[in-house]
DNA sequence: CACCTGACTCTAT
DNA sequence: AATAGAGCCAGGT
């Protein structure tokens, strides 16, 4: 495939580009600070047609999102492998404690600078008002 | 234009 | 615990 009008790929590569070694983002985050209508769907599709350019977007730190666990969603990439080499842990079942591992979002600088939103606080507390935001 | 598919995720069985 | 269905978005056919 190759997308000429990916409106949010490219966006949504910058976000993960800003993911550290030994953190994970879930599809979700990702599309949430990338805003703009972006849903988790999205983000897993803009992987999916990354190609060549995986060498350079940190993908193995995009998992997917299970109640307050994180999970490997791909399968032959080796991914849960380059990530207990970075150092993120997973439990018996394959799991990854979010509340331990997930990034806490790209520096307010950078966000600012790129035009990118904050990750939300926590659950419950959103970091921004409700019209930056649009989670259904 | 209609329909299918997925590196998603939440809710309900 | 495992499975199914439903929303959603964007690309491919």
């Amino acid at each position: 495939m190759q997308p000429q009008d990916e409106r949010h790929y490219e966006r949504i590569y910058q976000v993960i580009s800003q993911v550290p070694k030994g953190k994970v983002a879930t599809y979700g985050d990702v599309a949430t600070i990338v805003g703009d209508g972006c849903e988790a769907a999205t983000v897993g599709q803009a992987l999916g047609a990354l190609g060549p350019r995986s060498v350079q977007v940190p993908w193995q730190r995009v998992i997917g999102r299970r109640g307050d666990k994180g999970r490997v969603t791909t399968s032959g990439l080796h991914q849960r492998d380059k990530l207990e080499a970075e150092g993120v842990e997973f439990d018996d079942r394959g799991l990854v404690d979010l509340g331990k591992f997930r990034w806490t979002g790209p520096s307010e600088d950078w966000a600012r600078s790129h035009g990118f939103q904050m990750l939300p606080k926590e659950e419950g507390a959103p970091a921004v008002p409700d019209s930056q935001l649009r989670l259904f």
